[in-house]
DNA sequence: GACGAATTGAGTTGCGCACCTCAGATTTTT
DNA sequence: AAAAATCTGAGGTGCGCAACTCAATTCGTC
């Protein structure tokens, strides 16, 4: 298409050239090998600077003939959203193999602390990386600092576990996310007095908890007329969820708001449906699925937060990659974001 | 780190050697090069489809030796979201250069058709994909279905040339962000009656004309009390709209939203201030800025409707890669999505 | 069974770099 | 001044593939 110029087409050779000295030593700067003098290695890099050498990457990558392996431990469950990621995956496989990067995906039971440090102890060392969808427990922290003590990078997906030495988080900021859907769902109230009601799956997940926290603070700060009830909690059940709704839509006159932190809508809208106040109580949940895209649309709830699956997934990559290869990591490009979405930005 | 095992570390030799023919047959066939019966071709494959094998993308390129050079065409102004489209590009220079791609950014007057038609006329032809962000006018796309005819990739950039011939659009639906914005105006009025105003910067760029729709559309269907007024020019001048928005709060009792189609939101915030109406007045912008940032911080905007620069920016080279290189794209990731943003959700 | 055409094998070269060896040059120390 | 330590150059090898040549083999056709 375009070979007449060759753009920034300096190579190793080039610079040795003109640094005047050799191949051998113009490698040894580069990798701060020893054996060359200071003044020599300031030339080289100077040289380095001057014609804007960059060592070309798959020239690198192909005489280095590293291989990379990393692996995403997740949840058994059913749960569209962990499957999405897990697809993302599966998706960008054919593409990372052409890299030389393979990618398993573990399934554990993520909700039980000991099974999951028995699959991280297990599993974890014969990988360069891992992704984990991680539950905050003492031992699990244990167990991430131990890998990352043997030099293995981890992050954490989706949940994180703050205190532990992963070298990141990729996913929300949970107590924003439920200060988010408090003020859409007061500003979206708009003015009446009356209660809002939150559904939550078990909190003794964090990332329910924090949501969970994050409208107790909006709402009590900004909107002095509504009253926040006592969370339910319906396991991301949506048969529980269903029975839950209908039942506090008939024993609450006064309900105006409705937050779903968790799983199992579909459940929370049939109980809104069978008590006829579809429309009439404002509802927010989370995550967009081909449920909640329906919901959005005939307007059995008025905003779904999100994060997108996918993009955390490739973030993940991302950021796996960035850490074995020892690139910098773009903190803009992996910070993902709290997407909230109505009928009318429906991706 | 892990060199034990070679994941997926199949290569050509292996494959030939299963399939019981030369390296040369397996290459002739990986690139539909003529001279093999279709009865060995079919062999071949199924060996590959067996193996898992997938060339080396690193060796490829490498043995390839092809470089890229594409090209941002950008306009002049010093906006901040055009900025931060700029500096994205650049920040990622250096692991494009590792690459051997390289990224030039043309400035132009991109409201001037003939200048727009000119640049692309002139440099187009060096490269091999160009973003544009480009005017939708017939000299334009002339232009552009030019040089998609000479085999160069091009993509438009923020605002589309729908009817040309452009491999991609990057960027958002211009109508679902007027929609958008209208339906969060509407839902945060929360039932009282009244009108709603509307500033652009110019109905002669189609990017405003197509919000200026769409949040005709939402307020027409979706909120009968409220009566959208004409929309008022304001250039994306601080001072203009400044002028034109105190005159507006003055003179317009039963103003209850307002609308900022374009950038100049510092001079709307001002104009309302003047007024005394901040606050009374449910007020909507565009993209995320410093100012934008501090105005909803500090209550003075309800929502921004943004989209991000930095991801756009990232996408289109993503693009221009893939089509390059014949790689598919993967569409889910290449969609840029309308983002609501309010205080609670602020990255 | 002979002929030209189609198919296949074997081999070479080079992409740019990482990593290695070893001899020779230079500097520092004794 | 000699010995030791430190630097530097020259060169080689291989990573996996693309692209090519040329000869050898097989095929289809009459």
């Amino acid at each position: 298409m375009n070979d007449e110029i060759d753009p920034s087409s300096t190579t190793l050779k080039d610079v040795a050239r003109e640094a005047g000295v050799s191949i051998a030593t113009v490698d040894r700067v580069l990798h701060g090998r020893p054996g060359v003098r200071k003044a020599t290695v300031a030339r080289v890099e100077e040289t380095i600077e001057r014609l804007g050498f960059r060592p070309h990457a798959a020239a690198a990558e192909l005489a280095r003939g590293l291989t990379y392996r990393f692996c995403f431990v997740m949840p058994k469950s059913t749960n569209v959203f962990m499957e999405e990621i897990q697809q993302t995956v599966v998706r960008e496989r054919a593409w990372l193999t052409a890299r030389r990067t393979r990618v398993d995906i573990v399934e554990t039971d993520v909700f039980d602390a000991n099974a999951l440090t028995q699959t991280l102890e297990d599993i974890g060392p014969t990988y360069d990386g891992l992704a984990v969808v991680a539950l905050d427990h003492p031992r699990v922290r244990a167990a991430i600092d131990d890998l990352v003590a043997a030099g293995i990078h981890v992050v954490t997906l989706v949940s994180d576990v703050p205190s532990s030495k992963r070298a990141r988080y990729v996913g929300i900021d949970n107590i924003a996310a439920g200060r988010t859907a408090g003020s859409l769902i007061g500003r979206f109230i708009g003015g009446r007095k009356g209660k809002v009601a939150v559904i939550a799956g078990s909190l003794a997940l964090s990332d329910h908890t924090d949501r969970f926290i994050g409208i107790s603070r909006v709402i009590a700060s900004d909107f002095p007329d509504l009253e926040l009830m006592l969370p339910l909690e319906g396991r991301d059940d949506d048969e529980t969820n269903r029975r839950l709704t209908a039942k506090l839509a008939a024993e609450v006159p006064d309900l105006v708001g409705l937050y779903n932190i968790g799983a199992g809508t579909p459940g929370v809208v049939a109980g809104l449906a069978e008590s006829g106040r579809t429309g009439e109580v404002v509802f927010v949940g989370h995550d967009l699925t081909v449920h909640t895209r329906r919901f959005l649309l005939n307007g059995s709830m008025d905003a779904v937060i999100s994060q997108n699956p996918g993009r955390e997934a490739r973030s993940a990559l991302r950021v796996l990659q960035a850490l074995a290869r020892k690139e910098p990591i773009s903190t803009a490009q992996e910070t993902i974001g709290i997407d909230i979405v109505i009928r009318e930005n429906l991706p």
